[in-house]
DNA sequence: GTACAAAGGATCGTATACAAGTCGCAAAGT
DNA sequence: ACTTTGCGACTTGTATACGATCCTTTGTAC
């Protein structure tokens, strides 16, 4: 019996290396495990080896193979019954959107996400016009007037600013518009105050903006979809120019803020 | 010395619940944890209690500590370094977007995140029609011909079409667009087969995909942006009408298969 | 054939020990 | 007075053994 275990070992770790020295052990092991997954050679419903067997298999103790499994089950890619073993999850999830944040601080990069948000802040517009209720409306002017007010008393507006562009997307009715915007938000968190405390100095600027806000909301409100997009994306265009036309020096100083974190929702 | 570390491990865990019988005790602990990250009670560059104070303010094993830390780990919130302790990581992570598969089936879901691609695809084309080489315009004239003999051999063109999509956004030289366009794709991969079935069964269907494919084409090479914007949202908005007006039984019979997974990239 | 009990095997949780890395501090040396 | 060295305490990483709990299978009795 022993022999014969020593043989199916043998065979079932065959693309198994041993694990090395040097980086985590839990590492390797979790990051070869989820290879198998992806690859396919583990299909949904299969049961990964016993605990026991991963710990010959692999030729680490039981503690590496826990935390291993632990974080496939925390990705979703596995779960795990008490009593029964652990096997591949039927639902895999899906790969999650994650821009890399490394390159998400310098001007180039913020331009392009702010081309990503001109797309959906049309599209947003564009169906809020169709869709927008009497309360929507509303919500969308007591907006445009609580950012008026805040810029006369001197504030930078950002978080006005913000409200207007979700009493908006609340409009459209489309959850996963108003999801990817968020996401956006959390990148552009900072690229807004940064542009805002620029658009501060400059009371142009500020008159511009406030135009523009106007347009959409007369479009909205008038139900003119064509319009509405029109005037969302001429908005984030012109703001991508205001952008680009921020002194270097407000982005290298500031350049280290743009990357402030977020983070909500990373375990369910 | 004892009196003194029990005054002040129960001064350090007055706000840590020690932990509920029922779910995964790790669970329950690495939530804890994460909550103590977001709510911004522990601070980046913060060190997080050692594995021994854990223990006894959780009242758990040193394993489940460890792997509730493991998971931390994964996910980017801490990092721990051998002989000095865990930290909470000096850039934190952002949320990633991650829609629910569950919703992604229905019908409704589907014409949502088809809106969500009409505005990225809008402004892919638009920026294509900007910064289009002339490389670029092969590439996706090439793929108009090839989804064209594909449909004129009986095939169903899925492949050709996404081929199609992708020299476009490949043109536009935004790798934010890119990357959002590809993630929508896991969830519409399924749906996408199901239309391109559904208008296989109709020959005036495949007529106007294809005139609304070179209607593109044609507006990317003149370089005329506002064409190719149009253009492009016509064409998905087109795709919603004829999405909608399947059969109805194609979407029950088929709705298991448009949550399949393309599992990529979890790990780094 | 069905019901039920027992056995075996699996994960979950606990406890303990040792290895390896880090840090502070005091003693020794310059 | 300053630097260096070495020791010791502390912390995470890894290994191992053991019990609890749950599931599956097997075997047995009816």
């Amino acid at each position: 019996m022993l022999a014969f275990r020593l043989l199916y070992d043998n065979f079932m770790s065959q693309h198994f290396t041993p694990v090395t020295s040097g980086a985590r052990l839990s590492d390797q092991v979790a990051k070869q495990l989820a290879t198998e997954i992806q690859q396919g050679r583990l299909l949904p419903g299969d049961k990964l080896p016993t605990e026991a067997r991963l710990v010959t298999q692999f030729e680490v103790s039981r503690t590496v193979v826990r935390e291993a499994v632990s974080r496939l089950k925390s990705l979703g890619l596995v779960d795990s019954r008490q009593g029964s073993g652990v096997f591949v999850s039927q639902k895999l999830p899906f790969a999650p959107l994650n821009f890399e944040a490394r390159h998400a601080a310098s001007q180039e990069a913020v331009v392009q996400m702010v081309e990503v948000r001109r797309a959906l802040e049309a599209e947003v517009a564009a169906l809020a016009a169709q869709r927008r209720s009497v309360a929507d409306i509303r919500a969308i002017a007591q907006a445009v007037q609580a950012l008026n007010e805040a810029v006369q008393a001197g504030g930078n507006g950002v978080a006005e600013d913000v409200k207007f562009h979700r009493a908006i997307a609340e409009a459209a009715r489309n959850p996963f518009l108003i999801q990817t915007l968020e996401y956006l938000g959390q990148f552009l968190h900072g690229a807004t105050q940064v542009t805002r405390a620029n658009e501060a100095r400059r009371v142009d600027f500020a008159a511009q903006v406030q135009t523009e806000h106007l347009a959409i909301l007369q479009a909205v409100e008038a139900g003119d979809a064509t319009a509405a997009r029109q005037a969302a994306a001429t908005h984030m265009g012109n703001a991508i120019e205001r952008i680009q036309s921020a002194p270097p020096a407000f982005w290298q100083q500031e350049g280290e803020r743009l990357a402030q974190p977020l983070v909500k929702g990373l375990l369910a």
